[in-house]
RNA sequence: GGAGAGGUGGCGGAGUGGUCGAUCGCGUCGGUCUCGAAAACCGAAGUAGGUGCAAGCCUACCGUGGGUUCGAAUCCCACCCUCUCCGCCA
């Protein structure tokens, strides 16, 4: 949600924002329907002065007895009260928020121009996409082998499920007790077990709603499943006030994450990388505004982190300003080289939202020996995709027989085991 | 799911139709006192919107949304949430 009042101040500078991410202008629209608000606000606060004057004397009337003069000045106020009823500054207001509600953030200056993804810019890799002796196998056909099931899956829920069992439901699982420690115990995070059904009000504060509900899940009593734990995580500040001395909060949690347009592209139909269910480790930091371009550096290391430790090839870019989301001011991905595709594919998703979700969830904060509050800066990042680690896993560990090479660190989570067997 | 009770300022807790944005207590902040601290005493302090150069003035907000009324924290309706008991259950 954007600040009319930045708006009002500099209306080009707005429209000239939207327009590096391809958008019409709304300036004129939105201060246009402002203009009406507060003409309606000016009128409803006059009579409603009017009113109150004449009510106390009303009171006042009554307490002495005076029934006629009380009768006189219950005539004299309709017209104030009709005129407060009749200006309506909350229509408005309304109309004002719901264009400003469905305008993108705004981007940093630092975001690279361009409206899709082949303007995005690495800006450094991790090792180098290995040679195989042999022809590298993608994940799907290397999971048959360990009981990757989709058949199953698609019998029990539909296309785009996974089944897992044995030693890669296990490896999922210690992908994910292993990030989730990494963060808690060596980057500062608070691990959260987090509600994965929400309320409207939690989605539209994290900006799905009102433009992305398609992107959703809706269960029959009105609430979502959770598009990912971003939501729960931030959504904790909502409607709050922090002193500084709390900040700054980083938060993590694995969830799973449900995504109703997962199939909707016709893309990655096979195999488990584009899925309606997956696990994810999310990182949310919520802190102060000075602050949060620093901390999205920080973010992003730790999410680097897991994947330089599993020992897998990894870059990073910055997305181009039309390929950055909704709520972004500046996101980094990290992609994962998967041999068996012989592709980059997106593993992480790095933002730095600013104040832009904190304005549409009223979280502020009362900055330390100053007057008043001002709004949070709240980040999110995938630290990381644990489906998509996996695949990564099977795909840059596999052997020319089938077998798969444990990374060391989540040996301790795999019974000791070094090497995964199929069959 | 059934029955009952309740949601008021950072917390506790008054207030049941007429200057109530709201008594009071605790906590917080500033001051007096003190070598310093405690205690005591004095004082300050909500959020948002409109207006004004400013001091200030005005308006709204007592879970949320409607309604009744000249006037609602107070009455009515719906919803949300919390607590107690019962039932069910991982």
């Amino acid at each position: 949600m954007h600040d009319i009042k930045l708006v009002r101040a500099n209306p080009a500078a707005f429209d000239a924002a939207l327009a590096r991410r391809g958008a019409p202008p709304a300036a004129a629209e939105a201060l246009r329907l402002d203009d009406l608000r507060i003409e309606a606000i000016r009128i409803t606060q006059a009579a409603q002065t009017t009113r109150n004057e004449l009510s106390r004397q009303i009171g006042a009337a009554m307490k002495r007895g005076d029934t006629q003069e009380a009768e006189r000045l219950k005539a004299e106020v309709k017209a104030a009260v009709d005129a407060a009823a009749a200006a309506t500054p909350e229509v408005h207001e309304a109309a004002r928020d719901a264009i400003l509600a469905a305008l993108p953030n705004v981007l940093d200056e630092a975001v690279p121009e361009g409206l899709d993804e082949t303007a995005n810019v690495v800006l450094h890799t991790h090792g180098a996409p290995a040679n195989f002796a042999f022809t590298p196998k993608q994940h799907f056909e290397l999971g048959e082998a360990f009981g990757m099931d989709f058949a199953n899956a698609a019998k029990l829920a539909g296309t785009r499920f996974t089944i897992l069992r044995g030693p890669l439901a296990r490896l999922e699982r210690a992908l994910g007790q292993w990030m989730l420690n990494l963060h808690t115990e060596q980057h500062g995070y608070t691990e959260v077990s987090v509600p994965l059904l929400v309320n409207d009000a939690t989605l539209y504060g994290t900006g799905q709603l009102p433009k992305f509900s398609e992107d959703s899940f809706r269960t029959t009593d009105g609430r979502w499943l959770i598009p990912t734990a971003e939501v729960p995580l931030t959504n904790l500040v909502r409607g709050e006030i922090l002193a500084e001395s709390a900040l700054p909060m980083r938060l993590t949690a694995l969830s799973a994450c449900f995504r109703s347009e997962a199939g909707s592209a016709g893309r990655d139909t096979r195999g488990m990388l584009r899925q309606h269910q997956f696990q994810k480790v999310e990182l949310v930091s919520i802190c102060l505004p000075q602050d949060s371009e620093a901390e999205h550096e920080r973010m992003t290391a730790c999410a680097e982190r897991v994947l330089t430790d599993l020992g897998l090839t990894w870059r990073r870019i910055v997305l181009s300003a039309g390929d950055t989301g909704f709520g972004a001011a500046k996101t980094y991905d990290l992609e994962v080289w998967l041999p068996g595709q012989q592709a980059w594919r997106e593993i992480s998703s790095c933002s730095n939202c600013r104040d832009f979700q904190a304005r549409r969830m009223d979280a502020r904060f009362r900055p330390a020996g100053g007057k008043g509050t001002e709004f949070l800066h709240t980040l999110n990042g995938s630290g990381v995709a644990v489906g998509r680690a996996l695949i990564a896993v099977l795909e840059t560990f596999q052997q020319a027989d089938g077998s798969v090479l444990v990374p060391e660190v989540l040996r301790p989570w795999m019974g000791g085991v070094e090497m995964l067997h199929p069959g």
